[in-house]
DNA sequence: CAGTGCGCACCGT
DNA sequence: ACGGTGCGCACTG
């Protein structure tokens, strides 16, 4: 409830600090929030940090110091639309991230919504999923998994959240009088990345994606920390070598992730998608841990080759590979069968178990409730997924990335080649 | 003094 | 050229 309450007034802040031209710093935040709502900044800060977790918020390191953004409102850079080729290279994880927070231009895919869509979504999402203990359960999974050898990478964006000491004195901006509040981790964080600054440091494609938009916030992820200005920069150099004893390196964290998404990687892309590897990474897990419960993997997909290739291609939740590559291929062609044939012919019943046995469980239920079968899936546009069903921003960008456009786009290709 | 408005420089696309 | 960002300064209550 407050939660809710709690993350339109971040929004909110953040968004009249930027129409301020004022940095949406965590010190500004907390003290715009308290003035305007009473909030006591402690508070402010963990509800922050929450909402970095579901990327409602992004924390970002821009020009050396973090900066908050509506994840609403973040418009992807021009990214011009790349070639289809590339597009349907990256297709999933970029889109992903890029889709939600582009313009829109994104060559497949719906053009998304306004940012206010997203916006409303995304609290809208909260209180009508509400499960306050969702979310919670998401983060808490994330953290948990942090540790999980699989993919450091993925883990690197959420561990430090996790450990979130929001009692901690954190000082963003070095040493704020102000309210004292305390995200210590993801603050320190962001603050190393802003290494990312000097390029002479970092090596040189990292170095592009950080200073560019600091979306590299996410990897920045590193529980070290900083607090002038001046020590950032050493910062900087000792993030390079030794990135983060932490074992995951976060500053790394975009070659990584990509990398572990199919090698595919486009480190070229990087600018572009900084928010992608967190994101991905994020999903992987997610799913991951999700499938984990459900030895039923997600067959559906699967229907052809030209899925499972698709799906090889994208990043995929390590499960999901396994699933292709690793052994499973007769259950997978049983799923064929079954479900494959033709999204068309799904039933509403089909879709629900899919997305539940995908992971999404309680999304499945909105699916249910809305009556989406197999062909109004295939028409379902990106809005749709997102404010259409009610369902949290979160599951809702990874159901929709993930699924429902690899699904219609697999189904499109195979009825088009043919 | 806090909050606000905004010119301007900077940067990436 | 264009758009996003935020510093720095002036203004306001």
């Amino acid at each position: 409830m407050s939660e809710s309450k709690y993350r339109e007034w971040i929004l909110d802040t953040i968004d009249s600090l930027r129409s301020r031209k004022a940095r949406p710093d965590l010190e500004r935040i907390c003290r715009m929030v308290r003035r305007r709502h009473g909030s006591e900044p402690d508070r402010t800060c963990a509800e922050l940090e929450k909402l970095i977790r579901e990327q409602t918020v992004l924390k970002v390191n821009y020009k050396g110091s973090i900066s908050y953004r509506n994840a609403a409102k973040v418009q992807r850079r021009s990214r011009k639309k790349d070639d289809v080729t590339t597009a349907a290279r990256r297709s999933a994880v970029e889109e992903a991230s890029h889709s939600d927070l582009s313009n829109g231009d994104s060559a497949f895919g719906p053009v998304d919504p306004d940012e206010e869509d997203l916006e409303a979504d995304t609290s809208m999402a909260m209180d009508t999923d509400s499960n306050a203990e969702e979310e919670g359960a998401d983060e808490s999974r994330d953290g948990q998994d942090g540790p999980s050898p699989g993919r450091p990478d993925a883990d690197a964006s959420m561990r430090c959240a996790p450990v979130r000491a929001i009692s901690a004195p954190c000082s963003p901006s070095g040493n704020r009088p102000g309210p004292g509040c305390g995200p210590v981790s993801g603050l320190d964080c962001a603050s190393l990345l802003k290494a990312g600054e000097r390029p002479s440091s970092l090596p040189p494609s990292s170095p592009r994606a950080l200073t560019n938009n600091d979306w590299a916030y996410h990897s920045a992820v590193c529980p070290t920390e900083r607090q002038h200005p001046g020590m950032q920069r050493d910062k900087a150099a000792a993030s390079k070598p030794a990135i983060h004893s932490p074992a995951t390196s976060p500053c790394t964290l975009n070659n990584n992730v990509k990398k572990e998404d199919g090698g595919q990687a486009v480190e070229s892309g990087l600018s572009s998608d900084q928010l992608v590897p967190d994101y991905a990474a994020g999903l992987q897990e997610e799913t991951r841990i999700v499938s984990d419960g459900r030895p039923q993997a997600l067959s559906l997909p699967s229907d052809n080759c030209t899925l499972k290739n698709k799906l090889n291609i994208t990043s995929f939740p390590a499960e999901e590979h396994s699933l292709l590559n690793g052994g499973k291929d007769n259950e997978v062609s049983v799923k064929k069968e079954n479900m494959s044939q033709n999204l068309m012919q799904w039933t509403v019943a089909d879709v629900a178990s899919y997305f539940s046995a995908a992971g999404f469980p309680e999304q499945a239920v909105a699916f249910r409730t809305q009556e989406i079968d197999g062909k109004s899936l295939l028409l379902m546009q990106r809005s749709d997924v997102l404010t259409g069903l009610s369902i949290r921003l979160g599951p809702a960008l990874k159901i929709y990335e993930r699924h429902v456009k690899v699904l219609q786009r697999t189904h499109f290709l195979e009825y088009e080649d043919v």
